[in-house]
Formats: C-alpha cells, sequence, structure tokens
DNA sequence: CTGGGTGCAAAGTATTTGCATGAAC
DNA sequence: GTTCATGCAAATACTTTGCACCCAG
C-alpha cells in the first residue's frame, strides 16, 4: 500500500485521510465505481458523506491525478492515472483488465484519419475472461 | 429520408411515428444524445414527453436497433446500428464522424490478449477534426 | 492562523415508473 | 379487439451546491 501523499499535493490536492484512502482503494482495486468506493470508503469513515466523494473524485479527474472509464453498459469507474492502457471488460464477471496496446498500430487500422489530427484514443474490448471460459 | 416501418418491426417494434421520427432524426443527425433529440423531436410533436424519449431509447438499444456511443466527457449519444465502426470525436466543435476500422489489427496491437476472447471493440479517438484544425 | 475539505441537508438534474387513454396491427 | 405506446404526473436515482465546522499545511 502505497503512501500517496506526495502524489496528491503534486496534483494540487491537499492530503486528507479521505483522500488517502481513495487512492489506495483505486491503488487495490485497479477500477471501481462511485457506489463500490463510498461502500468501501465508509468501512474506514463511517460518517463520510457521498458528497464528499463526488467532489473528490472530480477534483481529481480535473488535476488529472484519475482518469474516468466508460464500459459499455456500465456506470464509469475511476482509475488512478498511468501510462496509457487500454481496458479489457468480461461481460460474465465484469472484472476489467488493463492491457498495454499499441497506439500507432490502432490510429493507422482506421481509415480516413489523414484529415483528423488524432489525440488520443480510447479501447475498450469487451468478451470473456480466461477464468469465466473455463467454467 | 428512409422509411423505418419495416426496420422497426424487424426489431419487434410497432412502428408509431414518434418512432419513425426517432429514427429519421438519427439518420439525418448520424448521433445524438437525448437532450437533443427531444428537442428536435418536439418539433414535430409539440407535446411529446421526454419519458416517451427514454421508454423508446431503451426500448431500441435491447432490441439492437440503435447502439449507445459513450465520449468522453460527454453524455452518451445515440445511433442506428450499422456495421462495426468506430468514431472520431472532434474536441473543438464536438463533432462525430464514423470511420471504418480493421477489428484484427486493432486485436493484435493489444498485447497478453492470447488468454482473453474478445467479442467486440469499441474505439473512440479524440482529436481536432479538418474543419477546426484550418480555423 | 488560513485556506481549503468535510459532512449534512437541501437543491438540482436525470431517469424510471404507474396509469388512463389512444393508436398500431 | 387486443396489445402495446403515449403523455402526464409522481417517484426514484444521481449529482451538485451551500454552509457551518474542522483540519492540513
Amino acid at each position: 500500500m502505497n503512501n500517496y501523499t506526495n502524489a496528491l499535493r503534486e496534483h494540487h490536492l491537499k492530503a486528507t485521510p479521505q483522500r488517502l484512502e481513495i487512492a489506495n482503494t483505486l491503488e487495490y482495486y485497479g477500477h471501481i465505481n462511485i457506489d463500490n468506493l463510498y461502500e468501501i470508503m465508509l468501512k474506514k469513515f463511517n460518517s463520510i458523506s457521498l458528497a464528499t466523494i463526488y467532489k473528490n473524485i472530480n477534483l481529481m479527474l480535473e488535476n488529472s491525478f484519475i482518469q474516468e472509464v466508460k464500459i459499455p453498459h456500465e456506470k464509469s469507474v475511476y482509475e488512478l492515472t498511468k501510462e496509457a492502457h487500454s481496458h479489457l471488460v468480461c461481460n460474465k464477471c465484469g472484472s476489467i483488465e488493463d492491457v498495454s496496446i499499441d497506439l500507432p498500430v490502432v490510429t493507422h487500422a482506421v481509415s480516413n484519419n489523414s484529415d483528423f489530427k488524432i489525440d488520443k484514443v480510447d479501447v475498450v474490448f469487451s468478451g470473456v475472461c480466461k477464468k469465466c471460459q473455463s467454467l
């Protein structure tokens, strides 16, 4: 379990216990949605407010400390910001895995993109994870 | 302007005037979010309810007559179901273009995917469209 | 200390539901 | 005629805001 005090400060965020716990929770779970994060946070801070969760998530997004991942048919999940990658979502168990991706290759897989300046690409694969295949 | 009566029926949806207009609006605009769709529908049906829009969009999604597209930092937009493709989103003007994509190429751009069975991939490119580049 | 964060309550926004009426087939 | 859609109102769900108090720096 990392100490995120400096990381938060580098993103211009005061290192409150609630924020440290959000960071640790994101590290531990990898990806988590608002409701699950709130439930988990309640175990450590029995009077934490959902409003606090929302305010912090929004601030952390603005300061790029975390990223939002939009999953088809699901609520958005959040993850600590790290190097660019894409996601594998299992349709059976709902698990989400990170996977590194070769950006230039993806960029060249699209046709007619010569006149559109690509800054970023979000890729979400849906399918069945290894575990669920063997059930 | 297409007549979507049969297309709706093939998807087990009664062809009501409201649904036909939703189909035509999606055809015309390509991609549209709930609020804009409601505004446009109001011009043809001055007493249409937002509830009707939601109910129809949800039914059309369930029956795969339309698809939802999740755009980073934006409300979801909806489009008529067509062959697999990905999206180019302009960060300046917000326009959304379809672009065909070579699925196998994208699939092979990810590492470690040998043990995950990929069924589908959603790809959204963000950047600057041709028009906005020349402004 | 001081600025900003927290928790609560309330407000605001988004989406769904129940029901009576009306239209599609 | 029967089934299902529509529009309205109400309910529910989701997210943001205002404010008094408190804590990090």
